[in-house]
DNA sequence: ACTAGCCCCTGGGAGC
DNA sequence: TGCTCCCAGGGGCTAG
């Protein structure tokens, strides 16, 4: 799934393809994908959840195509596992990719309505095949997003309306800020209770780690993923500190992670899969200590740990 | 302040 | 073979 490593993939290969380019078009057959922020209807669609009347999603379509259409693209960055592509006139596109979702790019036949890929094979793969929104773009190109789930989201309105949304302002430091120093870490982790495991995942902590490479970093670490933090010393924080920011460093390197549906923008898997040591390596032997890495639930989510070598006293 | 549980979805695996 | 049931998983949300 998209984690940092994954959109900071993403957001980089868009910058080389898609700066300067002009949204003509959207197409989308699952407009729940869509949102927006200068519109009334966009509270309303929030609060109704369950029943969106078809009258609704027009209305709220039309606003996002009014949002987008005719706009060039000028930039796109990372905001924690959210991308923002960024359009003339102080408007911006914000994708949360969630579970399955990624963009892809490409040309585009116009004739036969079918996308042309630089790759072979690449329309092959089923993950990229569930296409429910695309941006035709300038330049016979397109961004298409493939999304098996239909969990992703795109959002369209003002800049500062966008990133005054909950799903940007309530976002904690990226690991690789600047300013995110050691001590900043250390100070946010140790002031919230819990389980090392739920902390790592909270956005609000910081933001970017998953559920893989929360584990892979406990691994690493050698920290049971239900160890309280105030139980965690200072020597092993300051490791998985520095251990996080090289893992992640690395999976950007190799492109990401293709455990699950991860593609990145040429429809292209990433590599980090094959380095994992626990996630989803359930009765596989330790490769530290041979023992057989275990799954527990944490918070509702699938944890994969060493029993041996991830001992809960720190 | 924290946790447990539900919801959104669908392909794939298990069981029959 | 083919049917039904169940599950994963990020994050928003509510109830406890």
């Amino acid at each position: 799934m998209p984690e940092l490593p994954e959109v900071q993939t993403i957001a980089s290969q868009l910058k080389k393809e898609i700066l300067g380019l002009t949204i003509l078009g959207v197409w989308s057959d699952w407009p729940k994908t869509l949102q927006v922020v200068s519109h009334k209807d966009h509270l309303k669609i929030k609060k109704t959840k369950k029943l969106v009347k078809a009258s609704e999603l027009k209305k709220l379509y039309k606003v996002f195509c009014d949002d987008v259409i005719g706009k060039k693209i000028k930039n796109v960055s990372r905001i924690g596992k959210n991308i923002i592509i960024h359009l003339s006139d102080e408007h911006v596109i914000l994708v949360h990719q969630k579970l399955s979702g990624h963009l892809l790019f490409s040309e585009w036949d116009i004739i036969n309505n079918v996308p042309i890929s630089k790759k072979k094979g690449v329309l092959n793969d089923k993950v990229n095949g569930y296409i429910h929104l695309i941006f035709y773009l300038s330049g016979g190109k397109m961004l298409a997003l493939s999304d098996l789930r239909k969990f992703a989201k795109v959002i369209s309105g003002p800049k500062k309306e966008i990133f005054s949304l909950s799903d940007i302002a309530n976002l904690g430091p990226d690991p690789f800020d600047k300013n995110f120093t050691f001590e900043k870490f250390k100070r946010r982790v140790k002031n919230k209770k819990g389980k090392i495991k739920t902390v790592l995942l909270n956005q609000e902590v910081l933001a970017g780690i998953g559920n893989i490479y929360a584990d892979e970093i406990l691994w690493v670490c050698k920290i049971h993923p239900l160890t309280p933090t105030e139980k965690i010393s200072s020597v092993k924080l300051k490791k998985m500190y520095n251990e996080m920011k090289e893992m992640l460093r690395f999976s950007i390197k190799i492109g990401g992670d293709s455990m699950s549906d991860f593609r990145n923008i040429y429809g292209e898997k990433g590599k980090f899969q094959k380095y994992h040591k626990v996630y989803q390596k359930k009765g596989e032997a330790c490769t530290r200590c041979k023992a057989k890495i275990e799954r527990i639930k944490v918070g509702g989510r699938s944890s994969h740990y060493c029993p041996k070598c991830q001992q809960a006293a720190c």
